[in-house]
DNA sequence: CGAGGATTTGATGTGTATCAAACGCGGTGG
DNA sequence: CCACCGCGTTTGATACACATCAAATCCTCG
């Protein structure tokens, strides 16, 4: 029975939890053996089952149907999970930064693209490795469920942002989750760095590029946010993004 | 450390595993016992765990906010999960027919309403329990686990329906999805019920009644599909919808 | 400095929501 | 048994939000 996989499983550690455990071995950075919660024992073998991987910006992790090999968190610069359908419509199904968890899903084969945004450095595990150790700590297989739980929960909540919510709220929405995670990931502050080009943003939710840019000046017109360059976004007044959002 | 719940969890078992296994003690039918492929012994525990319940037409199973008790797989009828947002926008994140299994989700809480569609038949399981029975076998939480990140990528499928498709496309994937899991659920054919009203389903693909009854008298008059009563379609052209949905 | 691509801004069209009314059907009471 | 009522569904007319098409501007990089 082979080990169950993810696709986008964010498993950004709770702040408190980061703080008595050592970096990864290969990567020096504090990743899913961090977020887990494990014995000591538990992350030495996961952070030796690790190896680091260095991709290019644009550079191509894996390809919708191609066989699943391996997991990856990311630990510098971000991914994009692309899907593209038949006759060339395109979603970007999510964004992974660091510390998230990606690259697994219920099927055999990759269900989207996986592109690097930037460079963009990642701690890989093989599928194989991932199986024995949760053969070994069934423990690591509890913690890996509720993950995946909470990946569902955010999934229903982005269904109601793509089902009933218009553009600008959608956009208000996305902000401030993407505040939410930088500042889960050690960066806070009202400042935030879009990783992603508008097109991406787009077709993540469900737009056109011409829509999310209007969305943006609409947002800076209103005093909600800043746009102090093409790719940072200040963020003015959260609670009047929060209204919007819960509108 | 509580375990892990799900939200519209989908444990359906695969014809060809229920064949082996007998029923539930209580409900007398094959269900989360046969769908995580246990041992007799799991599956004993999981039984004995169990307790029926009934629901009238209408009846509300949960609320959103409230704290989850118990998980449940449906044995009958159906349930619809619900989100109303503060300024009354609804979405109904998705349907649990026999089979199906539900309640659980990453939080303390329920995030969904759960409301019974006609009279409907739960096997109910106490979270405790379930905790329990999690420990005990740890191969039921790599099961549930599977499970999960299958969930996940109907979720993302989901999602790109709602980001990508117009309307009539929403539709025929929802038809042929609803005949998909009828089918596994042991009633295969043309013939669909739909256990819910229009508004469900509007609500469910981020539409409105009115272009819901369009979309479906558009597919009838293509020919695809028959409506022989408000709640039954037949499908006529699977292919046809196949077509569409993936255009 | 110039070129190419991304972003923004502008003008127009269309698909779906919205508003409104008719229809069908099941239930109730006469 | 039939007439009436209420609610869900269907059908129709209209409005508007966002997509589409087109062009100007900005930014990056050679």
């Amino acid at each position: 029975m082979s080990w169950p996989p993810f696709d986008n499983l964010c498993l950004t550690p709770p702040p408190e939890a980061a703080a008595p455990l050592g970096p990864c071995l290969h990567c020096q950075v504090r990743h899913l053996s961090v977020c887990a919660v494990l014995s000591h024992e538990e992350i030495n073998a996961l952070d030796t089952a690790a190896s680091l991987q260095v991709l290019a910006p644009g550079a191509v992790l894996a390809r919708q149907g191609e066989q699943r090999r391996h997991v990856f968190t990311v630990t510098r610069g971000a991914l994009r999970l692309v899907r593209l359908s038949a006759d060339g419509r395109r979603q970007v199904a999510g964004f992974a930064l660091p510390g998230d968890f990606v690259g697994l899903s219920g099927a055999a084969a990759h269900q989207n693209d996986i592109e690097a945004l930037g460079e963009t450095e990642l701690c890989r595990f093989g599928l194989d490795a991932m199986q024995r150790l949760g053969e070994q700590f069934p423990h690591l297989r509890g913690k890996l469920l509720e993950r995946a739980c909470d990946e569902l929960d955010s999934a229903h909540e982005r269904m109601m942002s793509l089902a009933r919510m218009n553009p600008t709220e959608r956009m208000a929405d996305f902000l401030l989750t993407l505040a939410a995670r930088q500042a889960r990931a050690g960066m806070p502050g009202p400042s935030l760095v879009l990783p992603m080009p508008r097109a991406d943003i787009a077709d993540h939710l469900g737009l056109t590029v011409e829509t999310v840019s209007r969305c943006l000046t609409a947002l800076r017109t209103r005093g909600l946010i800043a746009l102090p360059g093409t790719y940072r976004v200040d963020i003015l007044d959260r609670r009047g993004l929060e209204t919007l959002k819960a509108a």
